[in-house]
RNA sequence: GCGGGCGUGAUGGAAUGGUAGACAUAACAGACUUAAAAUCUGUGGGCCGUAUGGCCGUGGGGGUUCAAGUCCCCCCGCCCGCACCA
C-alpha cells in the first residue's frame, strides 16, 4: 500500500494496456446471456475529440460497463462517419488528399478515444470511406433499385453558380451559397431518390410503439412526416378553346388539394405555385408571367428567406369554374407562397379562414367571404377583418352545407366530390423523398453507368466497390469526378459500348443509416450478417446530440424497412433506447474592441472587475455552446494530462443531469480530481488492512455498523436504478453520500474491518462505470494485488434487502400542514400507536393546545398530518 | 404563427403529491503548517431572536388537496425545434 497522491496517468494507461490485452471488452454473441447493445452516435473524424465527445461516450460507457456487470453480452462499438465535405474543404484549402486526412484525423481521435479508456470492443472499428464498407452500401443500394424503393427523376434544388453544386437548405444563408456567396439559384436537377414517402404512414405510427424515446424525438418527428387528411378535386378551365384571350392551355382543368374542402363556397381564388406545370406553358406566351416566376426562383428556397417574403401575386387572366357552380368563376393566380411538392402544387384560397389566403386578398383586392360561423356571430354580420377565422363553427353563405358544422361539411363536400367522380379523400405528408445524390467527391460512389442505348445500367455487384480516384485535383470548382481525366468513362455493362459513370456520391446520411447493423458483423461478406443482427439488434441504448432528432433517425429508421423489403433482414426498428444528451457549455469573455477573448486570460480584480494582464477592460458575455470561434473550448487532451481520464469523466457525468446542458467549470474538474484521491485514500490509508478481512457478517453487528450497511445497501439499489436510468448525477451524489457515511464510521472492534472491506469492496464496483481506472487501482489495492479478476470482470455488488428496511423510523409530524415535530418509532407500529406518539410530541402537543382534532393523516413510513382547528 | 421544454440558495442541481434545498461548487471561520498548497472540522435560503424557536420562501397570480416545487387555469421570462405543407 501507499500514500502517495493517486497518479492517474501512470495508472490509467496501464489499466488501458491490460483491458487491451485481456480483450476484456471484446463483445462475444452468448445465447445464455441477455444481450446489451450500447451505441453512442459515431463521430465525424473532423481532427480532435472535444468535450461533447466526451460528454456523449463517458455516458455510453457507464452503461456499457454497467450492464457488463449484470450479466449482459455486451456490445458497444466505435466508428467514423468519415464521408462528408470538411475533408473537401481541407483538399482546397490545404492542398491534402481528402482521405488522407480523413484517415489522419481517424488516428488522432482514436488515439484521443483511447486515453479515455472506454469499454470498446475495437475489433469492430470500421470507417464509413473504407471501401470494405461502402461496397456493401452500394449492393443494398442495387437492391433497393430491384425493391422499387429507388426513383431517379427531376427536382428543384438550391444551386450555387459559382461552386456548380447542389446546397442543402442549412449550406444557405440569406439566399446565398455558404462558400462562394454567390446569390442561390432554385434549379431543375435529375437526382437519385429513396422512397420514404412510401412508409411514411409506418413510419409515423410505430412511433407510438417507441416508448423508450424521448417525447419531445418523437414529436418532433411526427410533425416532420406531419400527415393532413383531406381531399383533391379540380376546377374546370373556363373557355379554354377561346383563344381571344391567349390563354389556351393544354390542361383542362386545375387539380388541387386541400384540407378544408368544408370551406369551399368561401373560395376566392385559386393559386399555382411558380413552379407549376401550367405556369410554365402559360409562361411562354406572357413576358410578365415570366419575369414574375424568375423573380420568385431567386428568392431563394431558404426557409427563412421564404417567411420574409411578402406574399406576391400574379393573375393569369384564366379563370375556372366553382364545382358546384358552373356559372361562379374564380381567377387564377400565381402566388410565391405556393409550393409546387406539396399536395398538386395549386390550391384555392379561402381568404376568411386562412391567413395567408387573407393577406393574399387584401393585397390584391380579392373578395373574402365567411362561411364558417363562429358560435355567437352570424352568418350576415360577421367580419374577419384582418385576422382569418380558423376555429370550428356552423356553416353559412354555403348553399346546401348552411348549418352543418365544419367537420360534418367537410365529410359532406368530400362525399359530393365522390358521387360526382370530381375528387376524392386523400392523405398528403409533409415529408419528401429522400433525394441523394450529392455533386461532391468525397461520397460514396452511387454504382450506376449511364448508357446511351440501355439508359441508366446498375453496375454488376461483382464489380462492385466502384471505387473513389484517388488522383483528384480541386482546383476547379465543380465535382472532381466529373472533370477526372478517365475514371468516369467505361463500357456499359449490358451491351458493351462506351458508357460514363454515375459522378453524383450519396448523401452522407445513408452511410449513417445502417452503421449501426453493420457493427453486429463488422467483418461479413455480405452488408449484415442475419445471425448476428438477430442478435444484437435493436441497439437497446442510443445516445447522442438532439440534432439528430430528424433526419438521422428518421433515415436509419426507413433504412431499417428498406433492407428488410429489400430482402436484407427483418427489423422493425433500429433504436429501443434513445437518449438526446445536453451540450458543453463554456463561459464567454470579449475584449474592448470586441474580439473573444480566452477564458482563462481574463483576471478577476478584488471587486469583481475583469481585466486582461495589461489593464485592459473584458466583458464577459455568458455561458455558450464551446465553439473554436468564441475562444471558449477546453481542450480533452489537456484535461486529461492535466486530472486524468476519469476526474473528466467523473465532471461530465456528475455536474448536471445528463440530458441538460453541461457548464464546463474549472472548479468542477477541482471537484471532481479532488474526489478521486479522496477515494484513492480510502484504500491507500495504511490505518486498515482489509486484504485478509473476509468471511462471514457476525449476527451482532454495532450500531455504527448497521447503519454503514444500510447506508451502503440502499446505495446499491438507489445506484442501480440512477445508472440504468441515465441519472448519471443523482448516482454519483449517492456515491458521495456513501463514501461520507464511510468516512465516518471510525469503530475499531472486529467485525468493523469486514464491514469495511463489504462496502469498499460494493463502492468501487459501483465506481467502476464511471471511474474505471481508479477502480481498477483501488481494486488491486484492497486485495493488494490479489484480485480473484479486474474489476471490469467483477459482478455488480448485490442489494442485501435486509438492510433495506428500518426498525425504526422517523416521521414528520405536521399541523395543518406544517411540518412541526418529529416521531421515532417502530417500523411496523400501528396507527393508533403512531397517532398517540405524533399528538405527544413536544412541538405538536404546543400547536393543538386548546384546538380540536378534526382528522390524522397517516401516510405509512412518510408524514402523519393532525388537522386542527 | 405552431409544437416542446425550462424557471428552486451566491452557483450546478436533489426531491414516487408527503420534512424543500440531498450531493457538490464558490465563500467564510477554525485546526494542522514557519508559511502556502493539500487535508480535516464547522457555518452555509431570507427575516426576527443569545437560544429553544417563529414567520416567509421553489418566476407572478388564482385553484384542487389534510398536504403542491410537483396536479389544473391564467400571466411573465428564457431556451429549443418546425415554419407559407393549403
Amino acid at each position: 500500500m501507499t500514500t502517495e497522491r493517486y497518479n492517474p496517468k501512470e495508472a490509467e494507461s496501464r489499466w488501458q494496456q491490460a483491458w487491451d490485452q485481456g480483450e476484456t471488452f471484446k463483445a462475444v454473441r452468448d445465447e445464455n446471456k441477455p444481450k446489451a447493445y450500447v451505441l453512442e452516435m459515431f463521430p465525424y473524424p473532423s481532427g480532435r475529440i472535444h468535450m461533447g465527445h466526451v460528454r456523449n461516450y463517458a455516458m455510453g460507457d457507464v452503461i456499457a460497463r454497467t450492464k457488463k456487470a449484470q450479466g449482459y453480452a455486451v456490445l458497444h462499438p466505435m466508428g467514423w462517419d468519415a464521408f462528408g465535405m470538411p475533408a473537401e474543404n481541407a483538399a482546397m484549402e490545404r492542398n491534402v488528399n481528402p482521405r488522407d486526412w480523413t484517415y489522419e484525423n481517424i488516428a488522432t481521435m482514436r488515439g484521443q478515444l483511447k486515453t479515455m479508456g472506454l469499454a470498446i470492443d475495437w475489433s469492430r472499428e470500421f470507417a464509413t470511406c473504407d471501401p470494405a464498407y461502402y461496397k456493401h452500401e452500394q449492393a443494398m443500394f442495387l437492391d433497393f433499385i430491384k425493391a422499387g424503393i429507388v426513383d431517379r427523376r427531376e427536382s428543384m434544388v438550391n444551386w450555387d453558380p459559382v461552386d456548380n453544386t447542389v446546397l442543402a437548405n442549412e449550406q444557405v444563408i440569406d439566399g446565398k451559397g455558404w462558400r462562394s456567396g454567390a446569390v442561390v439559384e432554385r434549379k431543375k436537377l435529375t437526382q437519385w431518390f429513396l422512397r420514404i414517402t412510401d412508409f411514411a404512414e409506418d413510419l409515423l405510427g410505430a412511433l407510438d410503439g417507441l416508448d423508450g424515446w424521448p417525447e419531445k424525438v418523437r414529436i418532433m418527428q411526427q410533425n416532420w412526416i406531419g400527415r393532413s387528411e383531406g381531399a383533391r378535386f379540380s376546377f374546370d378551365i373556363v373557355g379554354n378553346s377561346d383563344d381571344q384571350t391567349g390563354n389556351q392551355t393544354s390542361d383542362q382543368k386545375i387539380e388541387v388539394y386541400t384540407t378544408r374542402p368544408d370551406t369551399i363556397f368561401g373560395a376566392s381564388f385559386c393559386a399555382l405555385s411558380p413552379d407549376h406545370p401550367l405556369t410554365a406553358e402559360l409562361a411562354e406566351t406572357n413576358r410578365d408571367l415570366k419575369a414574375f416566376v424568375e423573380e420568385c426562383r431567386a428568392t431563394g428556397t431558404s426557409e427563412e428567406a421564404i417567411q420574409r417574403a411578402e406574399k406576391r401575386g400574379f393573375d393569369t387572366g384564366l379563370k375556372v369554374a366553382h364545382p358546384f357552380d358552373p356559372a361562379w368563376e374564380l381567377p387564377v393566380m400565381v402566388a410565391n407562397f405556393v409550393l409546387m411538392d406539396y399536395g398538386t402544387g395549386a390550391i384555392f384560397a379561402c381568404p376568411a379562414h386562412d391567413q395567408r389566403d387573407l393577406d393574399f386578398a387584401r393585397k390584391y383586392d380579392l373578395p373574402v367571404t365567411p362561411v364558417v360561423i363562429p358560435e355567437g356571430e352570424s352568418a350576415d354580420s360577421f367580419d374577419v377583418g384582418d385576422e382569418a377565422y380558423t376555429g370550428p363553427g356552423v356553416m353559412g353563405n354555403s348553399r346546401f352545407l348552411d348549418g352543418m358544422t365544419t367537420d360534418d361539411a367537410r365529410a359532406a363536400v368530400i362525399d359530393k366530390f365522390e358521387r360526382d367522380n370530381k375528387g376524392t379523400r386523400e392523405v398528403n405528408f409533409r415529408l419528401r423523398d429522400w433525394g441523394v445524390s450529392r455533386q461532391r467527391y468525397w461520397g460514396c460512389p452511387i454504382p450506376v453507368i449511364h448508357c446511351n442505348d440501355c439508359g441508366t445500367v446498375p453496375v454488376p455487384k461483382q464489380d462492385l466497390p466502384v471505387t473513389l480516384p484517388d488522383d483528384v485535383s480541386f482546383d476547379r470548382p465543380g465535382n472532381p469526378l466529373d472533370h477526372h481525366p478517365t475514371w468516369k468513362h467505361t463500357d456499359c455493362p449490358t451491351c458493351g459500348k462506351a458508357a460514363v459513370r454515375e459522378t453524383d456520391t450519396f448523401d452522407t446520411f445513408i452511410d449513417s443509416s445502417w452503421y449501426f447493423a453493420r457493427f453486429t458483423s463488422p467483418h461479413a461478406d455480405e452488408p449484415v450478417n442475419a445471425e448476428d443482427a438477430r442478435y444484437w439488434m435493436p441497439v437497446d441504448n442510443y445516445i447522442g446530440g438532439i440534432e439528430h432528432a430528424i433526419l438521422h433517425l428518421l433515415y436509419s429508421r426507413f433504412f431499417c424497412r428498406a433492407m428488410e423489403k429489400a430482402g436484407h433482414f427483418h427489423l422493425p426498428e433500429p433504436f429501443k433506447g434513445m437518449f438526446t444528451q445536453g451540450m458543453v457549455n463554456h463561459e464567454t469573455y470579449k475584449a474592448a474592441d470586441g474580439s473573444w477573448v480566452l477564458p482563462q486570460d481574463v483576471l478577476t480584480a478584488e471587486d469583481g472587475g475583469l481585466s486582461l494582464a495589461d489593464g485592459s477592460g473584458v466583458t464577459a458575455c455568458g455561458i455558450e455552446k464551446m465553439s473554436k470561434s468564441k475562444k471558449n473550448v477546453v481542450d480533452p487532451t489537456e484535461i486529461i494530462d492535466t486530472y486524468g481520464a476519469d476526474a473528466a469523466r467523473l465532471f461530465v457525468l456528475s455536474d448536471s443531469p445528463p440530458d441538460r446542458d453541461l457548464e464546463w467549470t474549472d472548479a468542477g474538474i477541482e471537484g471532481a480530481f479532488r474526489y478521486i484521491n479522496r477515494l484513492w485514500r480510502l484504500v491507500a490509508a495504511p490505518s486498515h488492512n482489509l486484504a485478509d478481512q473476509d468471511g462471514d457478517r457476525p449476527a451482532d453487528l454495532s450500531d455504527a455498523a448497521t447503519t454503514l450497511l444500510k447506508n451502503l445497501h440502499k446505495t446499491i439499489d438507489g445506484v442501480t436504478g440512477d445508472l440504468n436510468g441515465f441519472r448519471f448525477n443523482r448516482g454519483v451524489a449517492r456515491l458521495r453520500e456513501l463514501t461520507n457515511g464511510y468516512e465516518a464510521f471510525k469503530e475499531e472492534e472486529d467485525s468493523a474491518g469486514l464491514v469495511r472491506r463489504e462496502t469498499l469492496s460494493a463502492l468501487i464496483r459501483m465506481i467502476a462505470p464511471m471511474m474505471p481506472h481508479l477502480a481498477e487501482e483501488m481494486w488491486d489495492a484492497l486485495y493488494q494485488g490479489a484480485a480473484p479478476s479486474l474489476v471490469s470482470d467483477a459482478p455488480w455488488p448485490a442489494v442485501d434487502p435486509a438492510f433495506l428496511v428500518d426498525d425504526t423510523i422517523t416521521m414528520p409530524v405536521q399541523v395543518n400542514g406544517k411540518r412541526r415535530d418529529e416521531v421515532t418509532i417502530a417500523a411496523d407500529a400501528d396507527e393508533d400507536t403512531i397517532r398517540d406518539a405524533a399528538l405527544a410530541a413536544p412541538g405538536v402537543a404546543k400547536q393543538i393546545d386548546g384546538l380540536t382534532i378534526r382528522k390524522t393523516i397517516i401516510v405509512p413510513g412518510r408524514i402523519i398530518n393532525i388537522v386542527a382547528n
